[in-house]
RNA sequence: GGAGAAUUGGCAGAGUGGUCGAUUGCGGUAGUCUUGAAAACUAUUGUACCGAGAGGUACCGGGGGUUCGAAUCCCUCAUUCUCCGCCA
């Protein structure tokens, strides 16, 4: 959620960040400032008329305890007009204030000076390309098809299970598929990020507070029973673990990190696009999330794309960075930077990693703040990446790998597990 | 799942309808004393919002209600603890 200070002071620096989604706010940035300048003045008279309320009900009080009940008597009447009037004016504030927030609720995050304008995909900004991969001679057969032959994946026993979307991975693959998180949990905790295993479901308080709520409930699994989501991404669990914390200093930098398994809806999706492990109702992933003064936070964020960066290089990925346009750049985020690894064998780059600066959008709503030099409040800038999602990455490395003697595995990996080659073992 | 008890400021712990934003202790901060420290003493020490300011309003687990007035009474939800049951 947008600052409402920030809207107040700093109007044009907003709408300019809005703008570059491709969303004219002006209207519902006016329709803000309107309503709360109203509800200012709303609020005022409610507290004069409530700090007069306050003093009578305590003469009254006085008078009960001389023994004057004449006197009490004839200002309780006084007070009963009081009341009505008070309610009257709550009403009034309540109702401004809910509507400010529902609007403020429906805005985006402002994106960043850096943020390319732009509607879709189509403009965003590669930044950085790096790493080779085989020819498509070299490595034809694409990953669903290598998982069957050697009998790392099963698709069809998924959906007799549960459904489409919801594969077996088994024997190598399982095995592969352990390696994967073990690596990229080990690696974020030698980088200094503090290993968590969380909660696999949230209530809607988590959900708001890191803005899957209420504006994207059709992607996460719900259930109504108990009231409580299935986690998209281990950023809900994760940055919510600090909902509601007022920090004593500024001397903090937290860092977490987690693996857990994913749950998306994806309602919507279909095509090619789904084939095999490219789109998943359930995966793993290995998050990384930073809690960070504004001043540290750009720093943070160069430090998670030079993390994300180290781990694809170590697994011999051809990669690239994006910086996402303002239409394709998420709900929550002022900028996203994605990385894509290349599949040799379906010729198409795949999305691996998100890594993104929220700003104070998360800590906002979290109301997750520090303490200043100046024993001020303020908000703390909230950052999270993927490090890394594994089933496209998987994909790649299957596709990337493959070989007339079967699979090879990196060798940052073969220590997890425990062989070198994937070979036939159906 | 059943029965009972509880939830108050950083922590401990008073407070059962009126001057209680809340006794007190510990802790924190500043000062006095001291070469320095400790001890002792003194002062200070929650959060958010409105207001130019003076000041005001709200908050005693969450929400709602009764009342002129609620930490205190009522309803409801959540959580914790104890006992029983079940269970990886």
């Amino acid at each position: 959620m947008i600052e409402i200070q920030r809207i107040r002071e700093r109007k044009e620096e907003v709408l300019e960040g809005l703008l570059k989604r491709n969303i004219d706010a002006t209207k519902e940035v006016t329709q803000i400032l309107t309503l709360d300048q109203e509800w200012r003045s709303q609020k005022t008279a409610l507290q004069n008329l409530e700090a007069e309320l306050n003093t009578i009900s305590k003469k009254i009080g006085q008078l009960f305890s001389k023994g004057k009940q004449a006197e009490a008597q004839e200002l309780k009447t006084k007070t009963a007009e009081l009341k009505t009037s008070v309610q009257a004016v709550k009403k009034i504030e309540e109702e401004l204030e809910n509507n400010i927030q529902s609007l403020l609720f429906s805005l985006p995050n402002v994106c960043t000076t850096e943020v390319p304008k732009g509607k879709d995909e189509s403009a965003n900004e590669i930044i950085e390309e790096k790493g080779t991969s085989p020819s498509k001679e070299a490595a034809a057969i694409p990953h669903w098809d290598l998982a069957k032959t050697y009998g790392l994946i099963d698709f069809e026993l998924g959906v007799k299970v549960t459904g489409a979307g919801f594969p077996f991975y088994r024997g190598q693959g399982a095995r592969l598929q352990r390696a994967l998180v073990s690596y990229f949990l080990d690696e974020a905790v030698n980088a200094g990020y503090e290993e968590y295993v969380s909660p696999l479901m949230v209530n809607e308080e988590s959900g708001k507070g890191t803005g899957q709520l209420p504006d994207k409930e059709g992607q996460m699994y719900y259930m109504p029973a108990d009231d409580l989501y299935m986690i998209p991404t281990a950023e809900v669990p994760l940055t919510n673990i600090y909902r509601g914390v007022l920090l004593p200093d500024a001397n903090f930098s937290i860092k977490l990190t987690g693996h857990t398994p994913c749950f998306r809806r994806e309602a919507g999706s279909y095509g090619k696009d789904v084939r095999g492990l490219n789109r998943l109702h359930q995966f793993e992933k290995v998050e990384i999330v930073r809690i960070e003064t504004p001043e540290n936070a750009e720093t943070a964020l160069q430090e998670m794309l030079s993390h994300v960066k180290h781990l694809l290089e170590s697994l011999g990925l051809q990669y690239r960075v994006l910086r996402l346009c303002g239409g394709d750049t998420g709900f929550a985020a002022a900028i996203t930077y994605d990385f894509e690894v290349y599949s040799a064998a379906q010729e198409k780059w795949l999305e691996v990693s998100s890594v993104s600066r929220f700003d104070t959008f998360q800590s906002n709503r979290l109301k997750l703040r520090y303490k200043d030099e100046n024993k001020k409040s303020r908000l703390c800038h909230t950052l999270n990446g993927s490090a890394l999602a594994l089933p496209r990455i998987m994909a790649a490395l299957l596709e990337n790998n493959q070989g007339p003697n079967g699979i090879s595995i990196p060798e940052c990996l073969t220590r997890y597990t425990g062989f070198k080659t994937i070979t036939n073992n159906t």
